[in-house]
DNA sequence: GTCATTGGGATTTTT
DNA sequence: TCCCAATGAC
């Protein structure tokens, strides 16, 4: 079973008990040495299977270390507990709820459900939506929950007017969803560790269960993770842990590298395990991951090696927008297929944002190169989607208001705002929504006689898809609800032009219902809503088909791919320009491109955009410093024709504003215009306009409006163009500078040619040739 | 109660 | 650019 370890991989995976931590760096067998060792506990020292708990990242990754174990151990067969800590906190929760007061398929809210149920809140507490957005709120008090902090405690510890609302809108929120029966996605984990404290019993019983407890992606779990590693491995105490500090990306829903910097503390007595050979990439992409993850301060740095030597430089491809970027990245994808061995599935295109995506799958649909898309705009967050799933929660889950809510009048059943609030108030007296359904008498005397006949007959619907789901799977309640409310009719009729869609959505949430009531030995509603609830984007991944893979960085942690493109390497972009202010944030970024970079075995493809479409309009962009981390000699530019060498490398250009950004902050100085020259410090207004830019989108145009890029940064060759410059085209011959915008990869310049008219271009593409350069020089 | 129009806000990342 | 919520006319 230790066959193909290097030694230190063999330590780990044998170490005999008490707490374990592996730090090492990407693509260094950690995941291998996790799912190894629990097959060498089974196998060697005989630890019963069900008496081994795991944590990953996703549940693809659960089920594929299962499906490994299950290879090595057969006995094994599924008998490990492997799963994310949310599906862990449900199968739990499940069985132990009820000592809490929760049904054993209670309901669990996405954003969007707590989102409705924050927006209801902070209209009953009167609150200004615009100070108290229910998306800011949720954020709130997801990061309490995720730092185990009790309303109480953020009341106690607020400081301004602000935290005291806050901290009752988050006590108000629980109380709330405990009378809808309903967890958020951060109880299933909250509620496990509320269940631990309140009833030890139950906790000495499952930590007397695990012998052993084993966590992944240790970098990346939060506090209330960590509470509830340490009620579950407190017995017998053999927790193994294995994570990289630099891989650390989801800082911003509350993990820490504090678990993992501060193990020894938790766990006293621990045995730390560094791996520090990559069987990943090639030696190319490690040192150029390792010297651009070196400009991180706040880190313990560690060695990471390979023995694959050599390997092919790096492309940087620049593009005009991102639709070229989008065609430079499917041609290069083209070649590749072409000229190597490499499959569809062997590439993925990663980016920062969801929204990048847009442009690279209308490139590749445009050559018909087939490609999934992992996350963006979720199938479970579909319109359509979620007014079915509210019917479903509602039929198995009679006190959920929020979902209640959402379909009490779609499709349209002529219960509008008006008697929509009378009847909540009505059911507010009552008690419960379902009662105050059933009380004809009550009905008509607080709603009026058409209403209450309306809430009535939807009462009767609700209660007869009630009757069917006692014994029908889940697949048989969703077809009856749509046929019963015509949900087909209703999308066509509400919007023609996106009624194909739409159904064919509706179609695909039947085939999982579907699929589901047939694969799974629990075919019900509750089980059904629960898969939903808890799968990720990644999970629904396929690896079957022979496809391009098109996803965030986020989404692509802990994957592995021979070839990966890495679109939008920009400033503002990758550093996201809402990270640019705070240091830590910028270094999360840094581990972000780090990570990017990791993913490739064989190659890695960067590509940039000098301009990018926002919100609708064209916004510059320069390259991102992380490009100009990388050593140079590993770097290969292409772009052919259009890149004339000539002009400052854009690469460099971002190496320029990095070393100044490191550099203490320039004084202000007086402006200048932009023919008389260069201001020394001009990078202050550069970094400036980022920051404006992230604060406000209006008034970063305006200060566009008031002066331009005159300020900015300017290279050596921006330097020498002058309006009234004389300068040489190739194509069309001599002309003279009128006008000069943008800086750097966006220097635009509008060039009189006589009769061949007037030209407003990119410097950088346009090969230009100064041909009076006194003139220009200063 | 429903439908159309308008204006404002959003894109950072997700279990 | 797109999506939603708020507003007002019928
Ligand atoms: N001793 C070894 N010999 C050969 N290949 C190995 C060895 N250890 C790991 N590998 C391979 O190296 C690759 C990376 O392993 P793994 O995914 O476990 O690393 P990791 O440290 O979890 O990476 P990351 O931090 O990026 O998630 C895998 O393809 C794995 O099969």
């Amino acid at each position: 079973m230790l066959e193909g370890l290097n030694s230190p991989q063999r330590q780990a995976v044998s170490h005999p008990g008490g707490p374990l931590l592996v730090i090492a760096g990407a693509g260094s067998g950690k995941t291998r040495v996790l799912t190894t060792r629990i097959a060498w506990l089974i196998r060697e020292c005989g630890v019963a299977p069900e008496s081994i708990l795991a944590f990953t990242f996703t549940n693809k990754a659960a089920r594929e270390m299962r499906q490994r174990v299950d290879q090595m151990v057969p006995e094994a067969q599924g008998r490990c507990w492997i799963g994310t800590f949310h599906s862990t906190g449900v199968r739990i929760l499940r069985s132990e709820g009820h000592r809490l007061g929760y049904d054993r398929f209670f309901t669990i809210y996405d954003a969007d459900d707590s989102r409705a149920l924050l927006k209801k809140i902070v209209q009953d507490l009167e609150l200004d939506t615009k100070q108290y957005s229910p998306r800011q709120l949720g954020s709130e008090i997801s990061g309490h929950k995720n730092h185990f902090r009790s309303p109480e405690q953020v009341m106690a510890t607020s400081i301004t007017p602000r935290d005291q609302k806050v901290a009752e809108v988050y006590a108000e929120y629980g109380r709330r969803l405990r009378e809808n029966g309903a967890m958020d996605f951060d109880d299933l984990i909250a509620k496990t560790v509320e269940l631990f404290e309140d009833h030890r019993e139950v906790q000495e019983r499952y930590s007397q269960r695990f012998e052993h407890v084993l966590v992944d992606e240790f970098q990346d779990t939060n506090p209330l993770q960590l509470v509830m590693v340490r009620a579950l491995s407190a017995r017998h105490g053999n927790l193994c842990a294995v994570g990289d500090d630099d891989q650390s990306i989801y800082s911003w829903r509350g993990a820490t590298v504090e678990n993992m910097l501060g193990f020894e503390e938790y766990f006293p007595g621990s045995t730390l395990v560094r791996l520090e050979q990559n069987y990943r990439s090639t030696s190319l992409i490690l040192e150029a991951a390792n010297a651009v993850i070196a400009h991180n301060r706040r880190r313990k740095g560690k060695t990471l090696w390979s023995d694959r030597s050599g390997g092919a430089p790096i492309e940087l491809w620049w593009a005009e927008d991102e639709h070229e970027e989008g065609r430079k990245i499917r041609d290069r994808i083209g070649r590749l297929l072409a000229e190597t061995d490499a499959r569809r599935r062997d590439i993925v295109v990663l980016y920062r944002t969801n929204a990048q995506s847009r442009a690279v799958e209308d490139a590749l649909r445009r050559e018909s190169i087939p490609y999934q898309i992992v996350g963006g705009t979720r199938f479970y967050e579909r319109r359509e989607v979620r007014d079915l799933l509210a019917y479903l929660k509602c039929v198995q889950n009679p006190a959920d208001s929020v979902s209640f809510a959402r379909i009490l009048n779609v499709p349209k059943r002529g219960i509008g705002k008006t008697s929509a609030s009378r009847f909540f108030e009505l059911a507010q007296r009552m008690g419960t929504v379902s009662d105050a359904l059933s009380d004809r008498g009550r009905l008509l005397s607080s709603c009026g006689k058409a209403a209450a006949g309306r809430l009535a007959a939807f009462g009767q619907l609700l209660q007869s898809l009630r009757r069917l789901a006692e014994n029908a799977d889940a697949a048989a309640v969703l077809r009856q609800v749509i046929e019963a409310t015509k949900y087909e009719n209703y999308l066509r009729e509400d919007d023609p032009t996106t009624a194909d869609d739409r159904l064919e959505n509706v179609y695909e949430l039947v085939n999982a219902a579907e699929e589901f009531s047939v694969e799974s030995d629990e075919p019900g509603l509750g089980p059904f809503l629960e898969s939903v609830a808890l799968l990720a984007e990644v999970d629904k991944m396929s690896d079957e088909t022979d496809q391009v893979t098109l996803m965030t960085v986020h989404n692509a942690k802990g994957l592995e791919f021979p070839y990966v493109f890495i679109a939008g390497c920009e400033e503002g972009l990758l550093p996201h320009a809402s990270s640019l202010e705070d240091d830590d944030q910028l270094e999360e970024e840094r581990r972000l491109f780090y990570v990017a970079l990791t993913r490739a075995e064989e190659a890695v493809f960067l590509t940039a955009s000098a301009m990018r479409r926002r919100f609708g309009s064209s916004e510059p962009a320069a390259a991102s410093r992380f490009v100009g981390e990388i050593p140079e000699e590993l770097v290969a530019e292409m772009g052919g024709l259009a890149f004339g060498s000539r002009f400052q490398a854009p690469r460099s250009l971002g190496e320029r504003r990095w070393n100044s950004i490191s550099t203490s902050a320039p004084a202000k100085r007086p402006r200048r215009s932009r023919d008389q020259g260069v201001s020394a410090d001009a990078l202050a207004d550069a970094q400036a306009f980022l920051r404006s830019r992230a604060r406000s989108k209006a008034r970063a145009r305006k200060e566009v409006a008031d002066h331009g890029f005159e300020d900015h940064d300017l290279t050596q060759e921006e330097l020498c163009y002058r309006v009234g410059a004389r300068v040489e085209h190739e194509l069309l011959g001599e002309g003279v500078i009128e006008e000069i915008e943008g800086v750097g990869d966006l220097l635009r310049l509008t060039v009189s040619f006589g009769e061949r008219g007037r030209k407003r271009i990119l410097a950088r593409y346009a090969r230009l040739r100064l041909l009076d350069t006194e003139a220009g020089a200063q």
